[in-house]
DNA sequence: TCCGATTGAATGAACCATCATTCACTAAAT
DNA sequence: ATTTAGTGAATGATGGTTCATTCAATCGGA
């Protein structure tokens, strides 16, 4: 169970093919990504890969659990220095687009790929990615029992526009080569919308 | 210049083709999408499809401007009929949710090929998706001028923030083939975050 | 210490399945 | 008869995967 290669753990040479991937990856594309470009990046063989990875799909699942997995833990702990839901929500939204700095390519290739791969990995599950959704709900609930949100405020649907608004606003930064913007500032716009909108309600049936 | 087939104009073989291909690649994803199989899938034979596009790529390209053409002039005719700002922003979420039952498939594409395009084709520059944005800047702006929202909310930012959290909801609702919650309901939800959002402010430096 | 044997990581050329694209041909229309 | 739409089998390139072989390290016996 869950050998992954010739030392069995997480050898040097491993991490340098997944590093050589999210380069590449990010670069063009899964599919236009070939083996022997991340063999090259990686200073390895072609063959090589193979002792670590079943097969290329595997290497991009690989890629996307165990880099997400870092993120997550890392985010975790971060948020669980935030004071009241308030606090910890500015730091979730800060910190993801610190990310984009940090993590440049990790956050390019799980942009573009994550939504390709439910077209093609049938079987596929991104647990990774929907932990790191659940610290957003957790925020939003605790929030709620602090009275600093709507009660009646769709979680689900709530988290998902966070995450939304975050990952259009990532994407938008790592396409334009011009840097329009800065991450911390962009962080802080954000956050003042969602801190409003989660917070006061507005006549459902509203204007004219 | 913009000869593209036999007949020229918009003929309804060509259409037909149009519509096989949204079909397959909402199913599968561009690259797993065979050119065979949308040839069947229109009733045509592989060569037909190159007598009304250049090859595969511009097939999606041609999938991407006229089909979002259309929803781009439709949304525009929806929203000018909206009163004041506001109303016209919840006209404009509406919508888009609403698109999500029409035109499930077409939707679908958007979603998934769209961010990965820009990987591999690198002159494309998707004028009708930026024409879908500048609606939302457009409401944005002249909210402003109405003294609905705020002055100094970065018109860029929440424009794609709204984008974002619309898309991200699409998605969500598309890959679950649960239904979890109704399109309309969901579009209700993120109007309240946002025209609460934009309209007043949090004290900057919040939390504690 | 030295040397042959053994092990397993690493290699990369060759293999082969997969499609996008072409084009010689047929059918229909004018 | 000539032109144009449509066909679909054949072509050629591409690139993931395999595997026979090389190489280095470790081991054990003398």
């Amino acid at each position: 169970m869950a050998r992954r290669g010739p030392q069995g753990g997480g050898g040097a040479k491993r991490d340098r093919i997944l590093r050589a991937a999210i380069m590449i990856f990010s670069r063009k594309g899964y599919f236009n990504s070939k083996i022997s470009e991340i063999a090259r990046q990686a200073g390895v063989a072609d063959g090589t890969i193979y002792l670590y990875f079943k097969n290329k799909d595997d290497l991009l699942i690989s890629l996307f659990e165990e880099k997400m997995g870092e993120v997550v833990a890392d985010v975790r702990a971060r948020v669980a220095e935030g004071g009241d839901a308030l606090s910890r929500l500015r730091i979730f939204i800060r910190n993801h687009m610190d990310l984009l700095v940090r993590e440049a390519g990790l956050i390019e290739v799980l942009q573009v790929e994550l939504r390709q791969s439910n077209k093609f990995m049938k079987e596929y599950v991104p647990v990774k990615f929907l932990e790191y959704l659940d610290i957003i709900s957790g925020i939003l609930e605790d929030g709620q029992k602090e009275g600093i949100f709507r009660r009646d405020l769709n979680v689900t649907l709530a988290r998902r526009a966070i995450f939304g608004a975050l990952d259009e606003i990532s994407l938008a930064y790592v396409l334009s080569r011009k840097r329009k913007y800065d991450p911390a500032e962009a962080a802080e716009e954000i956050y003042r919308i969602f801190a409003a909108g989660l917070k006061d309600s507005v006549p459902s049936e509203g204007g004219r």
